[in-house]
RNA sequence: GGAGAGGUUCCCGAGCGGUCAAAGGGGGCAGACUGUAAAUCUGUUGACGAUGUCUUCGAAGGUCCGAAUCCUUCUCUCUCCA
């Protein structure tokens, strides 16, 4: 098989692929363009969109040439794949707004120097919204309507859970927009390849189809195992909400302590997926003799540094190290800086340190022993902290057996 | 357009005049056990100036000493028929 292609295997990317020897054969005789699409519906990806870019970042290393495309057009209708309910269609500044974001957000996993570096393929930006927004209704009825089946479309499992709770006419276009996509890609890079997410395949399979009907050679499709955890659960996801790869959104140390807080059976395996570590290193992970701890601080670290670079996933690790053993530097800690006048009481200064949605909700964490100063457990809620329980100016808050808050007193 | 069913706290789902901040489950949070894991067990789960007060049962009115529960109008969703 293709050294690129079984990469994707090896790693545990593939889900399914529409012609596995036909594509070995392709990508086995010179770089091959290939797409992967994302639609800016939110202000920011979380992990589990990213997945599709890893493997990308994957075959530009091998030299074939990644577009990522920007869903600016498609993303103001929305995709019914899947989905249990209509999407909000947001106004467009917004969608240009997030293309921005998610364009910047990609460049951590993917190469898009105008001169990639020796051996990688030249990765471009496509959006889609530079020849969907101005299409002739019309003509692209007759253009490419015309080859598509709704009895077909409505055998796909995305539309039929969608038919019981319903959906509009322009979700269910949303296929036509996307095959179009993979058609303007062809003609325009001869791009002959879309990777996506399991969810995908009925969309990338109507694009080859396509293709072919335009007259087009066949092309390929590639779909990822959506990523679930050990427990069932769907990746990405986090007690407070949706893993985001923005700082601003989801700070660099959460980030870092997503990671480090997976489960064991998932620890490998993420490796492969979510970091650029070399299969025969990972393997050594696998070995039961290995401290799990240990690994899951390497994957942690791994991951936080492509996503938030090496400086952030140092700090991020130093701030670990001060919260839950000791040593390291507090001042990489998740800090707030307040002043406590003659003295706060304990709900209030917790509340303002934002350890608690609400004060009613940290009296029960403290009255429930879960509440703790300076490494003390305070269990009464009328307790005062005055400014002379701080060391070197800073009182470290601790709240449940994982959140930290470090004060600076000002 | 016609006929039914229904909108309850983060989710599912009971409640059908006072004892309802609302059963039960899920999820979340906290405690114990651990390894910043999983599983398990326990507690907790509207807010606040906290033995009280305020807001919540699709929306607005009304009946009543008293409403999530009854009446009216509106609204949204689902099912069946056209």
């Amino acid at each position: 098989m293709n050294e690129a292609l079984k990469v994707l295997f090896d790693r545990g990317f593939v889900k399914d692929c529409t012609n596995t020897d036909a594509l070995s054969d392709l990508m086995d005789k010179g770089p091959v363009t290939f797409y992967c699409g994302t639609d800016p519906t939110g202000p920011s990806l979380h992990v589990g969109h990213i997945v599709p870019f890893f493997a990308m970042h994957h075959l530009q290393q091998f030299g074939h040439k990644p577009l990522a495309l920007v869903g600016g057009g498609t993303g103001l209708i929305g995709d019914p794949s899947g989905k249990t309910e209509m999407r909000k269609i947001l106004p467009a500044e917004q969608i240009a707004e997030n293309a921005k974001n998610i364009e910047k957000q990609l460049r951590h996993v993917v190469n898009f120097d105008d001169v990639p570096p020796t051996g990688y393929g030249k990765a471009t930006v496509v959006n889609n919204a530079d020849w969907l927004v101005n299409l002739n209704y019309i003509e692209f009825l007759r253009d490419v309507g015309k080859y598509f089946s709704v009895n077909r479309m409505l055998t796909f499992e995305g539309v039929k859970q969608r038919l019981e709770r319903g959906l509009s006419f322009i979700e269910f276009n949303y296929q036509l927009l996307q095959s179009y996509d993979y058609w303007m890609l062809y003609k325009k890079y001869d791009n002959r390849l879309q990777i996506g997410g399991a969810d995908q395949w009925g969309n990338i399979v109507a694009g080859i189809d396509l293709i072919q009907r335009m007259g087009g050679p066949e092309c390929f499709g590639l779909t990822f195992n959506l990523i679930m955890r050990a427990d069932g659960k769907k990746m990405g996801k986090s007690e407070k909400g949706a893993v985001f790869l923005d700082p601003a959104i989801y700070s660099p140390y959460d980030f870092y302590q997503y990671w480090r807080n997976v489960a064991d059976a998932d620890v490998t395996k993420f490796m492969k997926i979510f970091t650029f570590m070399d299969l025969d290193e990972i393997k050594t992970y696998e070995n039961p003799s290995v401290n799990i701890n240990e690994a899951k601080q390497r994957l942690a670290y791994e991951v936080t540094k492509i996503i938030h670079g090496e400086e952030e996933a140092e700090k991020a690790v130093s701030a670990a190290k001060a919260a839950f053993s000791g040593s390291g530097d507090t001042s990489n800690m998740p800090t707030v800086e307040l002043s406590l006048g003659e003295g706060m009481n304990i709900v209030d200064l917790f509340f303002a340190a934002g350890l608690g949605p609400s004060k009613t909700e940290i009296r029960r964490i403290v009255t429930g022993g879960g509440a703790s100063v300076n490494g003390e457990k305070i269990t009464d809620f009328r307790f005062t902290v005055d400014p002379s329980c701080a060391k070197d100016g800073e009182i470290i808050l601790k709240s449940g057996k994982k959140n930290f808050k470090r004060i600076l007193v000002r």
